[in-house]
DNA sequence: AAGACGCTGTTTTTT
DNA sequence: ACAGCGTCTT
């Protein structure tokens, strides 16, 4: 135990010692918060606490959760899996599994991604005939969405008008066909198992007391539904005792309010739980001092705070670099520059971040990195199971488990093509609604050439699923690659090479899967939960009604390929695995949360993008902004770069923007200006902007229309051009229309907005940035 | 049933 | 600019 608790500092190890009460952890930005929440875990466990059963720790990722219980098993000798440990996704599908029958659901229900979820919508909207203009599927989706993450039913939302009235119908309508069709959405997991836990009173009394200590990760990005979830599971408000939750959270870190998550949940439960215990993790052992003192100082511009200063040991270190652009690709080269630099000096190219606010931004710098030869990988594309081919071959597994999963049945009904056309998938559709039933149950209603050539599909099913009875995951998965002739389709196919590797790949996937679950090698895919599986001891109610317990291995509870499906949908892989390969690391600063590098590139630091143009209008919006700045500030550990350019290409426009207001935020004496006498005068002083930029603008002549069309019609002013208003300060030309007189400007005033002023009236002034 | 054409939206993302 | 769609064409 000493060995658990030396090197702690005084508040992570008052945090990890704390008594069995709620307690929440303002824990900031590399405060070791990761640590504290796994050594409280271990410390519980060796001083006899309480049992590894009686944990429960919630995070939001797998990759959270993996850490975690990594770190654990190299803390404890013991066996981790009697914790329950996941994400909350991961925990209610498993309490789903459990209690299926209790939970109204069948054995085998299915997990809807979002494309699923959004192509059910799409479905649904057709079979009712709504006009997709006034209701856009995505639009329902969002309203559903919201809904359930409130906690609310369709019957539950109050409807103001008639569209809402129509949105709420939709609601109801979208549950019905997900609960005919066997499928759930994320959302319905979390619903779902609340529902359950709250109805369910046996059920949830034995869980309550089950879990003597709940811990919870990233609380700050809980939405409203998840912290109803943990109340409920917590026992709050009731008068016998409760579990202690244990909630570690940054409310300067809160960046995902547009998704739902509700910042407001750690002030509820300091008050609702009676918080006694909250602790500050205010030292960081992450980044140098001027980084630092940038972060604190930005993030003190906010409101509304719970209120936290990091400091740090590590001294001053270097000043944060600064540098102004004329161009995005300017911008770009810059990068490529202070990156070889860099990597001469011996950095490593993976300590080598470069974050964006909009994926859009990555074009240009990804274009400059691959001509100068950087290698480099860009976060956050399309992972391995939403690929077209793999979610195909999913396909065809779901039908094989749930025949009456319709989106599944859609989506390979035809693929590879085998002659059933959209008319015959229509009247199959007709047929299955006239008598509210799947699709696939309806094939035997078909008559003719159509129906016969789907009762083919239907065969080639139920023979794939025959032959398979008997066999292991990862041969039954190579079958129905095979059987499906999905394999043979890419294999014909002139690009199909990478399709056909992807594909072989869900063999080994499987392979892997089926021996990290803790399921036999041998253990037949199909036919419902192991049969050697041990199930945790019953669980016998008041009533004498027996309960099974959800804490065995998911063996007990659901098949290799149920179980193998869930995973498809609710860990969707990694986006290439280029690893292996030193490259720099470009992402969003929304991925970037949660990891850190020695040198980080923040780019394009303009008002309008950084913070982002959308955000001004929602209230609270630029603070979310300037927490999402704080917490690319924060990634850095020895050396940060910020850069901004005087023009962008976005939207196939070239916009004109100031620099970002947050520059005004940081510390003078921890900003080490790298372009002073910066290019503002170009028109005068051409040569520096346009040479930088390896444009190609053909000719002298363009050269002097592409001049042309920027100056101002002999108004003296120019566009791209910095000035200064007396009412709405400082801002930049975009545009000049007419000439002499009537000569009027457009000018982005960045938080003042875009002005049209009228230049013979208007006072302005130059201003040489 | 694949390919061409035109329309639209375009902040951030996990499960 | 440009990708992702839905619809129309061959």
């Amino acid at each position: 135990m000493q060995n658990l608790l030396h090197n702690l500092n005084p508040e992570q190890l008052a945090a990890v010692t704390l008594p069995a009460q709620s307690a929440l952890i303002l824990a900031g930005a590399g405060s070791g918060k990761t640590r504290v929440l796994t050594t409280r875990i271990a410390w519980l466990i060796q001083t006899g606490q309480v049992s590894p059963a009686g944990i429960l720790a919630v995070t939001f990722t797998n990759k959270a959760a993996k850490e975690m219980l990594t770190r654990l098993s190299a803390m404890l000798p013991i066996n981790t899996r009697g914790m329950w440990i996941g994400t909350f996704h991961g925990l209610c599908n498993r309490l789903l599994r459990t209690h299926y029958r209790d939970a109204a659901l069948p054995q085998t229900f299915q997990i809807l991604d979002s494309q699923d979820q959004l192509s059910a919508i799409k479905r649904l909207l057709k079979a009712f005939n709504i006009d997709d203009e006034k209701f856009p599927a995505k639009s329902v989706v969002y309203f559903i969405n919201g809904a359930k993450d409130a906690g609310l039913r369709a019957g539950d939302v109050e409807a103001h008008d008639p569209a809402e009235r129509k949105m709420v119908e939709l609601y109801g309508l979208y549950d019905d066909q997900c609960q005919r069709e066997g499928v759930v959405d994320f959302a319905e997991l979390l619903l779902r198992s609340y529902e359950l836990l709250s109805r369910n009173q046996p059920l949830r009394e034995h869980y309550q007391q089950r879990f003597k200590h709940i811990l919870v990760d990233e609380f700050q990005d809980t939405n409203d539904l998840q912290y109803k979830w943990l109340k409920l599971l917590s026992g709050q408000g009731q008068s016998q005792a409760r579990s202690a939750l244990f909630a570690v959270g940054d409310d300067d870190q809160s960046i995902y309010a547009f998704r739902g998550a509700n910042v407001g949940n750690m002030r509820a439960f300091e008050q609702e739980f009676n918080v006694q215990n909250l602790i500050k993790l205010e030292q960081n052992y992450r980044s140098h001092g001027h980084i630092l003192d940038s972060a604190n100082m930005l993030i003190a511009n906010n409101s509304k705070r719970l209120g936290k200063n990091l400091r740090t040991d590590a001294g001053h270190g270097e000043q944060v670099r600064v540098y102004e652009a004329s161009s995005d690709l300017q911008e770009a080269q810059w990068i490529i520059e202070e990156t070889k630099n860099l990597i001469a000096e011996g950095a490593s190219r993976s300590e080598v971040a470069v974050l964006y606010r909009s994926n859009a931004q990555s074009r240009v710098i990804e274009h400059a990195l691959f001509s100068a030869g950087i290698p480099y990988h860009v976060y956050g594309g399309l992972r391995y199971f939403q690929r077209a081919e793999v979610k195909h071959a999913i396909a065809y597994l779901q039908l094989m488990d749930n025949p009456h999963n319709d989106s599944a049945f859609l989506r390979v009904v035809n693929f590879p093509t085998r002659g059933i056309g959209v008319r015959t998938i229509e009247n199959l559709q007709g047929a299955a609604q006239q008598y509210g039933i799947s699709l696939y149950a309806a094939v035997p209603y078909m008559s003719g050439k159509a129906g016969s050539s789907l009762s083919g599909f239907v065969k080639m099913i139920e023979g794939m699923r025959f032959e398979t009875q008997q066999m292991a995951l990862p041969e039954l998965v190579r079958v129905v690659l095979e059987g499906s002739t999905l394999l043979s389709h890419y294999a014909t196919e002139k690009e199909g090479a990478d399709r056909v590797e992807n594909l072989e790949q869900m063999v080994s996937a499987a392979t892997q899967f089926v021996s990290e679950e803790g399921y036999g090698q041998g253990a037949p895919a199909h036919l419902g939960p192991r049969a050697d599986a041990q199930a945790g001891a019953p669980i016998v109610n008041a009533d004498g009604i027996e309960i099974l317990d959800a804490d065995a291995p998911l063996a007990t509870v659901m098949s290799p390929l149920s179980a193998f499906l869930s995973h498809a949908s609710l860990e969707a892989g990694d986006n290439q695995a280029q690893a292996g390969q030193d490259a720099l690391q470009m992402m969003t600063v929304h991925s970037a949360k949660g990891l850190e590098f020695d040198n980080v590139f923040i780019t394009g630091l303009e008002e309008g993008l950084f913070p982002h143009e959308s955000s001004s209008k929602e209230d609270g919006g630029v603070e979310e902004e300037r927490r999402l700045m704080y917490v690319a500030i924060t990634r850095a550990r020895k050396r940060l770069y910020m850069c901004f350019s005087q023009t962008r290409m976005l939207h196939g426009q070239t916009r004109y923007n100031m620099k970002s207001r947050f520059f005004d935020e940081l510390p003078e004496e921890s900003l080490k200006w790298l372009s002073p006498k910066v290019q503002s005068h170009w028109f005068a002083n051409k040569k520096s902007a346009w040479d930088d930029a390896p444009l190609n603008l053909g000719s002298d002549n363009a050269l002097a229309q592409r001049m042309a069309q920027k100056a101002g019609g002999g108004s003296g002013w120019r566009i791209g051009e910095a000035v200064s208003h007396g009412k709405f300060g400082e801002g930049v030309i975009v545009n000049i229309e007419g000439s002499g007189a009537n000569c009027r400007a457009q000018i982005n005033f960045g938080s003042h907005g875009m002005k049209v002023l009228d230049l013979s009236v208007a006072k302005l002034e130059r201003l040489g940035r």
